[in-house]
Order: C-alpha cells, then sequence, then structure tokens
DNA sequence: GTCTATAACGGGATAGAC
DNA sequence: GTCTATCCCGTTATAGAC
C-alpha cells in the first residue's frame, strides 16, 4: 500500500469516527505513517483529502448496496435483507454522518458525494419498491419515492438512537418496527 | 439576562450549529458578549458549560413534544401531529446532532442526558401506540416499542437526508411514507 | 517524493488584579 | 463578578533542503 492509499485509509477511518470538523491533518500523518512534506506533496491539503476519501467511501457504500439490492428474488426479500445485513452499529454510516458537520454541508465540493450517495440508495430503494407494487407485493397505494426515503431514514435514524443509548437495541426496534409496517 | 442565561443560549446556539467538537470557548463568549473570565467564573470549563446547555436543550425538546403528544384525541391523531408539526428541518435536531460528536459520546455525563432525552421520546410514542392498540385503531399485531423507535427514527433520519440533500424534502417524503404505512 | 523548520493563529484554560 | 495577561499545545499550512 503507497502513500496515497494509506492517507486515504486513514482520513476514511478518521472521518467515520470524529468527522470532519474533529479531523487533524496531523492526526491523518500520524495514522498513515505518512509524514508531513509526503502528504502535502500528494494532496493539497485537508479538504482536498477529505474530498477523496468521501468519494471513496461514498462508492463502496453503493457498490455493497447494490450487491444485496440487485440479487434475483421477491422485492420484500431484497428490501428485508438490505436492512437486516450486519452493520457497524454504534460506529454509525460513514456517508450519512458527515451531514452533521458543518464545514462539510458549507462546501459543495463535500457535499455533493453525500448527497449522491444517499440520493442513489434512496433511488434504489424507490425501484425496488414500484417493482413490489407491480408484481402486486405491495399495496397498490404504496408510494415508492415516499417509503423509499422512510426506510434509508429509518437506517440513518436507527444509528442516532444507538449511539444515543450506547446500544443496538433501539436501532434493531427500529428495523423491525419498519418491516412489520411494510407488511 | 444575566450572564449565566446568555452563556447557555449562546452554548446552544453553538452547540446546534456546530456540534461540541466544533464550538470552543472563545465562540462561546464571542456570541454570548460575555468575558473569559466571567464565564470560567460561572462555568468550570466547556464541557461543563456544554451539559448544563444539552440538559436545557432536552428539557424544552422534552416539553415540546409532551404539548403535542398529551393532547386530548386519538392516538394516530396525536402521533400524526407530532410528525408533522412544524420543525426546522435543516438546522436537524439539536439533541440527535449531539449523537455523532465522539467526544459527547465518551463522556458518559454528556451522553447521559441525550440518551434520555432519545429514551423518554420512544417511551411515550410506545404508550400511544400501545393505547392506539387498545382501542383498535391500531392492528392488533402492532409492537408498540417497535414502532415507536421507526418512528423516531424516521424523524432523525429525515433530518440525515434532508441535510445531505440541502433541502427538506426527502424528510417532506420521509414522514408522508411513515404516516402512511402506519395505515 | 520525503524530510525538517518555521510560522501565524486558535483552543482551552489558569492567575491574579480590580 | 469581571477584566487582562499569560501559557502551552494543536491546527493548518508553507519553504526549502535532501
Amino acid at each position: 500500500m503507497d502513500a496515497v492509499d494509506r492517507l486515504l485509509a486513514s482520513t476514511r477511518e478518521l472521518l467515520w469516527e470524529r468527522g470532519y470538523v474533529g479531523t487533524s491533518p496531523k492526526a491523518i500523518q500520524q495514522r498513515s505513517g505518512v509524514g508531513q512534506g509526503s502528504m502535502y506533496h500528494h494532496f493539497a491539503g485537508k479538504s482536498d483529502l477529505a474530498l477523496a476519501a468521501i468519494a471513496q467511501s461514498g462508492a463502496e457504500l453503493r457498490v455493497s448496496a447494490a450487491t444485496l439490492l440487485n440479487k434475483p428474488g421477491s422485492a420484500r426479500g431484497r428490501i428485508t435483507a438490505y436492512l437486516q445485513r450486519e452493520r457497524e452499529v454504534l460506529k454509525g454510516c460513514p456517508i450519512g454522518r458527515l451531514t452533521q458537520d458543518p464545514d462539510v454541508l458549507a462546501d459543495e465540493t463535500l457535499r455533493r458525494p453525500v448527497d449522491e450517495t444517499l440520493g442513489w440508495v434512496r433511488g434504489r430503494l424507490a425501484e425496488i419498491l414500484a417493482e413490489g407494487k407491480e408484481s402486486g407485493e405491495f399495496a397498490a397505494d404504496l408510494d415508492p419515492i415516499a417509503v423509499a426515503a422512510t426506510l434509508l431514514a429509518v437506517l440513518q435514524g436507527g444509528y442516532v438512537l444507538a449511539r444515543a443509548a450506547n446500544s443496538t437495541e433501539p436501532y434493531e426496534q427500529a428495523i423491525k418496527g419498519a418491516l412489520s409496517l411494510l407488511r
């Protein structure tokens, strides 16, 4: 793993753990083992590093969501699998957490990959809900766009409740409740 | 408004806007117009100020939730009113946002009021869902604890989606979807 | 490409005068 | 109670040598 890869890996970890405001270039250097000069040779600065790291995390999130959501099977089955997939609940969502970072939201360049990633998941969920509606799995009056937003919000909000409680329990309840309502 | 009140008001605003990590004692002093010495006379330091501010915000959130949830009326009506009440969506939840702050979660003293506030709302929603189940408004197999977690997660996650998109639209869709599923 | 030196500024507080 | 001075350390770079 070269310097660039180690810098990106460390930046992604730190953004996940501490957010953008809570992450310093020095901390990135220490965690990655890459020196000051080397870091500024490869990246223009903190925001440049963060942009590359967020783009990578967003791409990875889409791939792993697509893997589950594109599988063959019923719409309900795929959505259930996606909602119930194993997650590091107490760590939260590496993309969603960035929405609490004022400096990320204030910078269109940094916010865009966050928006695109969550927007993509919402869209993909809506497509599957529409398929399930078509095939008669879901009620004819189900609104795919609205319910897709609801389901992704349950995930993102589930992280919030779990972190507040320092327990995965509320997250699991929230998922369980959402799946029961979808019946 | 005396110095203490102005310090607390400013701290609450800054915690809401920038989180704990993003809020400095100096910023609090400048926004409140209270001097350095005065601040450290009334509060032991940043975490002490934050604790008092979080407790106040949590108490206020409970009061405003209770106001809507305790009104007379059907269970469904009260829950709908709570979910649809006007909110500063793009600012997010002043309590929920603190769950993204590593220094808040790492300190039991600071995390407790966050946990208690969100836990209280979950509990109150569960009580109302149970009442509605009793009265036949909701299906007999509805799980009040799980669905209460789902509804609060939709709110908290709705903020996340809205801030990512820099638009209240996904928040409104998430609420709409949740209410439609509750039917 | 990577290293060390330097720098201007902010964070988070303590000390003691008034 | 409030003010100013002081302190040490971290942040976020830039400069230039190797």
